[in-house]
DNA sequence: GATGAATGAGCATTCATTCAT
DNA sequence: GATGAATGAATGCTCATTCAT
């Protein structure tokens, strides 16, 4: 659903826009998003909580426009990390490592994206996704689906032949869980975490050999 | 008058707050925490907003009881199959296998323990984990940590030298990933997805033999 | 305006109530009329918030039975000293000193009493005098109202042609902000406090020496 | 956004605001402070209810306002008039005058002030004073404190040696006692009331004759 | 006599949204 | 473009009162 002024937008407007939405991550990523509210987005942005909503037409299009921010960052920094392997295994191990690297980098994104997820709600209940999956680049969203990966890696032989639904729920949780711990300890070693998802994964995808089954 | 907490409930009060405490986990799970006013809980309970707050001392007072009822009722389903098991591979199966069979029997549990643990905060914004953990049993709360288990194979020598905390944090989340799915769709197949986590589990956590790295 | 059940009151009815005009005396002294709300006044009691209501028609009928019984106190306090007074002068001493006695020594009557004066209105409005004065014995309200004493004395000579309104006004006054003092200040010297008025009245009223206006 | 504090309010902001402090000072004087409520406020105000808050921060703030107002409104109606006297004697005649005079043409202002005064408690029991005496202005507050009058008569030898302390309780007392006059009888004769107390106090403050007793 | 339970009216406050300027 | 002002709906909570037992 796009809003009567997405296209031709002057240049200040985007600029605001911009700014408005790297407030409102900083203030969800703070202090939640149920606390997050347009007044302290606003005041955060250093504007009239008015302007906050002359540029967007509800508090929704502006949790979109986060959403879709992350989202496009997140999309930008791991993309050419995983499209540059040629094995799937290579790519399983590339999407944990520029996951885990871009929450690191970006701590307020990760944070925010995962209070957003978790937290929001329509009115009627529902969750982000609806809304969300809408707006999103539908070809970034699938090559950023770990299923895929899987998918691949059975289809090549590199990975037993393992559930990849299951197995890409399993992945991107193990991956949240890390934006969780983070919430809880800044200090928490995402490296080191990881590397510890990455082995997770690799034993849980290899082909068994020949006679372990005998 | 004694104080609402002082002496044994009368059976009224019991059937009201277990009736209270049951829609509201109810309208938790259906519309999520932010959601969940006093009023709505009331409605839905039949009762008048009043009713709530003449049984519950405010709010949180009923989160804590919602809360606590949640973990009992999930801890009474799954500490007898886990205890049950001799070894840690028996009790991380058991483990995963009673969890999600508690999310399938009790799936607006599942889902409103997920949404608060998830959205909760305190006004100052910390989460859940503090004051539960000041009010939840200890043997229990310890007993069903999956950290305590991994910690086990390992000395045991059943699992592989691996890291027990970060092992926990992607089983945790692999199983809150199930509740999130059938939040999303009722179909999810959990029994199946629970065998799949099993798997990757039991894969991920097996010692590796002498010549597997040759 | 009397209750159905203000005759023929057993002995546990009236002790009851007796216990619970005191306990509220108390609360009202200690934490402000506002802030006597029924439930902290039966919790003081000891009994269910229920029970105040069975015993008092209303909370109204509380307050008025609590003046009532403040009133009574008082009067009984007071009336024997001024009584035995033979001049005005004497009566005006005694009035003033009996009753910074009485606020010594029943501190939670008469700041229950100023309370209740100060912060009592019916949802309409009015201050307390209309209701309290339908109840209180007409006598006694007429033997303590110091525009008399001044009235004595002008007619028999001892005073000045004083207007006996504005005086008994002033000394009235005079007396309640004693009680304001105790309020603020518990250590503050009633005593004392109770001659400067004396003093200041006394020289009020005297009788102008012939040669004082020339 | 700046803070609603922090630059100068504008024309309308002011006017707002001071056309809710006037009405919150008629709801107060009429119905009591304890039920002038904030809906209340508004509606004498001719405004919803969320316009009260949104020139507000709460009702703490409001009614520091109305203070701040009242006491301001008093200190210029009653300052010059004081000042302007040289002798002891003629302050504390200017002092009772020119508040009767102040109480009079303010009936309003006074019945508020008077009920906030005594009906105001922060949520922990203390009463008004600490608050006010923290944001009022000091050297007003002084020079309206009739203690120091009582004072200066003493030390320069115009009054007998009188404890002014207890003298201050007294005249403020008789001079709040003419605003619970007039909330009674609105026909209250407040000229004539001042001039009988400014009497009792001429001749209370006197200077004994040497021959006086004999 | 006593009381637990229930309730509606009212409270201060927060918030997303609208609108005239 | 920007904003101050206004507003209604909703939130958690308190309280005096009613009523069946």
């Amino acid at each position: 659903m796009r809003s009567r002024r997405d296209r031709a937008r002057t240049f200040t407007e985007r600029a605001r826009r911009a700014q408005i939405i790297e407030c409102a991550i900083e203030v969800i990523a703070e202090a939640g998003y149920a606390q997050a509210s347009v007044s302290r987005i606003a005041e955060r942005s250093g504007v009239a909580k008015s302007v906050v909503l002359y540029h967007f037409a509800g508090k929704d299009e502006l949790v979109d426009a986060v959403v879709t921010r992350i989202f496009l960052t997140g999309a930008a920094a791991m993309l050419p990390s995983i499209d540059a392997e040629p094995t799937a295994g290579g790519r399983l191990r590339a999407y944990i490592h520029s996951n885990l690297a871009f929450i690191d980098r970006h701590r307020a994104y990760a944070l925010a994206m995962l209070d957003i997820w978790t937290s929001y709600r329509t009115p009627t209940g529902q969750r982000l996704d609806e809304a969300a999956a809408a707006t999103e680049p539908e070809g970034d969203l699938a090559r950023l689906d770990p299923e895929v990966i899987f998918q691949e890696g059975v289809a090549s032989g590199e990975f037993r032949p393992l559930p990849a639904r299951s197995m890409a729920i399993a992945l991107r949780q193990a991956i949240d869980g890390a934006v969780l711990q983070i919430s809880r300890d800044p200090g928490f070693d995402l490296h080191a975490y990881g590397a510890d998802v990455v082995v997770l994964f690799e034993l849980g995808c290899r082909p068994e050999p020949a006679g372990d089954h005998p």
